[in-house]
DNA sequence: CCTTAAACGGCAATCGATTGCCTTAAAAAT
DNA sequence: ATTTTTAAGGCAATCGATTGCCGTTTAAGG
C-alpha cells in the first residue's frame, strides 16, 4: 500500500495525496477528507525510509549508553530509568531510538550514526572520552547530555550539588561532624561527580568542619566493586569517620560490605547516605540505605523536550538541573 | 560524497561504482581496485536510507524490551546484559538495534516497526500478553525471544530446568527437606517460570521429598517488592520451611528483606538461592547471594546467531539452552 | 583470418515520498 | 463583462543506491 495506490484509488496525483495526508500544500477539505478516509480505510502506512531519503531526516535519534559495569555488561537501571522518560517524550513527536553502545567503538559508531542520519543523539555514557568528544562536534546532529557535560552541549542533571549538599546536611544534623566522601570515577565530563563532591563540601564549610582530604576517596568504577575497594582504601588511611557519603547506591552498597566484613556496623558505628540509582533496591537491603532520590523519568523528559528544540534550531546551550528528594531509611542515624 | 560523486572521480558510472564497491557484478580487479581506492580516499560512506528504500532492507533490528519494573521504569540488568551479547553480535553484520519498548504499545509499536520495515526482532519483553502476540505473527518479521516461548518464534534461555535442579539440588545436598520456592509471576508465556519450577519439582521427586503446594508462592511482579510480599504470603501459611529458593535474586532479596523484618536469619533459619539479575550485586548484600549465575551476553549472542540465520531464510524453530552455574555464598548453608 | 564466447561496464528503471513550479478553474474585484 | 486574484491540483524532478539487461571489447577457439 503506497501513496501510488491511494492515488489510483482516488484518482488524485500521488503529490495530492501526499500533501493531503500531510497537511501541507493547497488542498480542499473536501479532497482531503476523502483521501484521508481511503487511506484510513487501505491501512495507508508511509514508507518511513523513502519519506527518510527525501527529506534527509530519519526520525531517529540516537542514545549512546556507554556500559560502564564491567563485567556485567548492563546499563545502569538510572540511564535505563531516563531513557524510559526521554523514549516517552520523542515518541509523541514520532521519533523512534537508536542503541548506540560502547564508547571504544564510538568513533565507528559515531560514523554509523552519520551515515544512518540520524536525527539527534542522547549521551548517557559514562565513560565517554575526551577524544571520543571531538568526534561528536565533527558531525553536526543536535545532541542533549545527562550526567555529563560536554563544550556546547546541552545538558540536564539532577540538582547534584543541591543534592549533596542535602545528603550532608542529614549526616551533619544527625550529630556527624567526621563526614568522608565516597566519590565515583571523577573525570573531566563527569559533572555529576564534581557537583556531588562540591556539594560536600559546601557543608562541611557551612558548618565550620575542617576538610580533610584523607576522607575523600575516589572508585575506579561507579560499580558495587568500587565501592569495596575505595572503603578498604579509605578504611586503610585509619582516619576516623561516623558517617559516609557515597556518590551513588552502588557505590554505598559495595562499602556497606566492606564494613560488614571488617565488624563495622551501619548506622551503629558509621552512618551511610547514597544516591540513587534507579534501581529500587535501596529499601530492600539490610539496613536499607538512605538515599538522595533523583528523577530519572524527568530527566529524560526534560533532555527530550530540550532535543526536539535544539532541532527544530531553537534553543542555546544551557544546563538544566532536576531536584532531589532525601529519603531517610536505615542506614544513616544519629551519632 | 555520493555513489555519483565516485563515478564522475573515477570515470565510471554509477552502477560499477555500486558494483565495484559491493563487490557484486562482473568488474574487473583493477577497475574495482581504482574506484575502492577514490572513495576510501573520499570517506565516501553509503547513504543506507537510499540503501534500505531500493533492497527494502533497513539493517534494523528491533528490541522488544517491556519494562516490568513499575515503578522504577528500566531495564533489567539481565536483559540488558543479554542485549550487550546480542548487539555485538549484530553489528558484526552491520544491523543497527532499535529499542522498543513498552507492551502496552505494542501494537502501535509494531505497527511502527513493520513501516520501518525492521528485517529482524528480538523479544525481551517479560510481560509480553498474548494478544500483543497475535500481532507479531501477522507481520513477517522474523523473531527471536529470550526467557518467553511463543509458538512459532525461536528462543534462547539458559538452561532453567536444569539450573533449579543444580539450585536445589545444593539446599538438599546441605540437608533441606522442607524447600519454598518462591515464583516470579508465572504467565502462558514466561517459559523461565514454567522450568524453573518443574526444576524444583523434579528435585524434591527425586529425593522423595513430598512436594507440598503450599510451599510455592508466586509474586506478581519480577521485582523486589514483589518477593516481599510473596515472602509474607509465603509466612501466613504457617509451614515450616528451612530454605528457599526464589526464580530470581531480586525475589530473593525482597523476601530476605522481610524475614530479616520478622527476625528470621539467613542462612541461620532459613537458607535463600536465587537465580542470577545480572546486576552483579549478590557478592556485595549481606548475607552475599548463593546464586544461580546465567550467562546473559552468551544468551544474546546466541540469540543474535539465531536470528541472523532465520533472517537468512535458513534455520526453524528450536529452543537453546544455555548452561547456568551454580555459585555458593553465604546466603546457604548447611542445617 | 574469422567466428564464438566470455568478460566488462553502461543504460535505464526502480524503490516511495516530497517539493517547487506551473496550469487551470473558480472567485473576487473593477 | 472583463480582468485580476486566489485556490486547487498536477507535472516532473529529486533523494542515492541497486538491478536486470544489453552492448562492446577483448580473448579464445577453429
Amino acid at each position: 500500500m503506497t501513496i501510488y495506490d491511494i492515488s489510483k484509488l482516488t484518482g488524485f496525483s500521488p503529490p495530492t495525496v501526499s500533501k493531503a495526508l500531510n497537511g501541507t500544500g493547497a488542498i480542499s477539505a473536501k479532497t482531503r477528507k476523502r483521501i484521508i478516509a481511503v487511506a484510513d480505510e487501505m491501512g495507508y502506512e508511509p514508507n518511513i525510509t523513502a519519506r527518510a531519503l527525501r527529506t534527509r531526516r530519519s526520525s531517529l535519534i540516537g542514545v549512546l549508553n556507554d556500559i560502564f559495569y564491567r563485567p556485567y555488561d548492563f546499563i545502569s537501571p538510572f540511564f535505563s530509568a531516563i531513557m524510559s522518560g526521554f523514549q516517552e517524550s520523542v515518541h509523541a513527536e514520532n521519533y523512534d531510538l537508536l542503541l548506540i553502545s560502547s564508547v571504544a567503538q564510538v568513533g565507528q559508531e559515531m560514523g554509523r550514526g552519520k551515515y544512518r542520519h540520524i536525527d539527534g543523539i542522547l549521551i548517557l555514557a559514562m565513560g565517554t572520552e575526551e577524544k571520543a568528544l571531538t568526534q561528536f562536534r565533527s558531525y553536526n546532529i543536535p545532541c542533549v547530555s545527562s550526567n555529563n557535560t560536554f563544550p556546547g552541549v546541552s545538558t540536564v542533571v539532577s540538582d547534584n550539588r543541591g543534592g549533596a549538599r542535602t545528603a550532608v546536611q542529614h549526616l551533619v544534623d544527625l550529630g556527624h561532624r567526621e563526614i568522608a566522601y565516597l566519590a565515583g570515577p571523577v573525570t573531566k565530563v563527569s559533572l555529576a561527580a564534581r557537583e556531588r563532591r562540591q556539594g560536600y563540601r559546601d557543608i562541611l564549610a557551612r558548618n565550620n568542619i575542617r576538610a580533610n582530604p584523607d576522607l575523600e576517596v575516589s572508585s575506579d568504577t561507579w560499580h558495587v566493586g568500587g565501592g569495596y575497594r575505595a572503603c578498604a582504601e579509605l578504611l586503610s588511611r585509619k582516619v576516623r569517620f561516623s558517617a559516609l557519603f557515597t556518590a551513588s547506591n552502588y557505590l554505598a552498597i559495595g562499602a556497606m560490605r566492606y564494613m560488614a566484613e571488617r565488624g563495622i556496623q551501619v548506622p551503629g558505628d558509621v552512618s551511610v547516605i547514597g544516591f540513587e540509582d534507579g534501581d529500587g533496591l535501596e529499601e530492600y537491603i539490610t539496613p536499607s540505605l538512605s538515599t538522595m532520590k533523583q528523577d530519572a523519568v524527568q530527566i529524560g523528559r526534560t533532555a527530550a523536550a530540550m532535543l526536539l528544540q535544539k532541532m527544530k534550531g531553537l534553543s542555546t546551550e544551557k544546563t538544566i538541573r532536576i531536584p532531589t528528594r532525601l529519603v531517610h531509611r536505615e542506614s544513616s542515624a544519629a551519632i
